[in-house]
DNA sequence: GTATATTGCGCGTATATGCACCCATGTCAA
DNA sequence: TTGACATGGGTGCATATACGCGCAATATAC
């Protein structure tokens, strides 16, 4: 079928689809949370903090499935705005130790409300089965395999 | 039940959920494509480009639901490369136009090969139906509004 | 036909993302 | 003890993403 077709030139790639959507979504959180002062992106960092409690770089990119560096670099505008503390490791003195600071718990309980709202107000959008449906798929996509091809033909 | 209660606290946010998966989406099929000097976030411009015809930078980024900005500074590293050539738009004197050159083309022959085993390999790993169920909701997701909240109490 | 509004793009800034490489520290074996 | 290896983290580089600002060119109002 010629619509299929068209489909597949033009709207084919998977990852495209991702993108795009985690583009979108992304805004929408960013715009609720804007007055708050954190990007979602940063709010995940601080909220994981001080859920799980004090804990090196290492641990918390592992812990959120992200790139080392990325993590650190990304930490960068939380410590600048003093919502993080890092400080030495007390086994390792390579490591540094990660901490939300009092102004960091305060910002995160302001923030906290934003995100509830954009959380209810995408599943109002998009529906609780949906929802559901979706965080199911999103979760085997992350969880499951999708080693690259080791060089083919 | 608790183990609800994890979730909420850990894993709640959709938003992170649909970096998370773009992340791993993304390294799986710039893995895939690393061998023929693209990323995917540049074979899908470069392809585009190429099914679409020469346009403008509003015109592409309005196309592939990017913002402009972010669109003239994806192409250039392509432009550097010489897959991408800028001419003057031929009535509009301020806008430029974007052309994939020859080396473009063949470049995108190249990546096709990489893209279409990553594309396939996606959909070996997670399945024809839920693949198609996934885009079915992914679709959702850019399409609908998802208008953020006008400074709600 | 000029004043005004609109539009096409670039740039500065800031964040997000990840790879390759480097340094300091820690561990363990010979 | 010392030398090989492992590990925590930073830096340089490159790209991806988007907002605000400004400039130049176009279109529109009068």
């Amino acid at each position: 079928m010629p619509s299929d077709l068209a489909f597949e030139a033009s709207e084919a790639c998977h990852c495209l689809a991702f993108r795009r959507a985690a583009r979108r979504v992304t805004q929408f959180y960013d715009d609720c949370m804007a007055a708050s002062g954190l990007r979602v992106t940063q709010y995940s960092i601080l909220s994981r903090l001080k859920r799980l409690g004090p804990m090196t770089i290492n641990q918390l990119a592992a812990e959120m499935e992200l790139d080392r560096t990325t993590l650190g670099r990304n930490i960068l505008p939380l410590q600048r705005a003093g919502l993080i503390a890092v400080g030495k490791g007390s086994t390792d003195r390579r490591s540094k130790e990660l901490r939300v600071t009092e102004a960091g718990v305060a910002r995160l309980r302001a923030a906290n409300r934003s995100w509830t709202e954009a959380q209810a107000q995408f599943e109002a959008v998009f529906g609780r089965a949906r929802t559901t449906e979706l965080r199911s798929l999103l979760r085997e996509v992350t969880t499951n395999g999708l080693r690259s091809a080791p060089a083919a033909a």
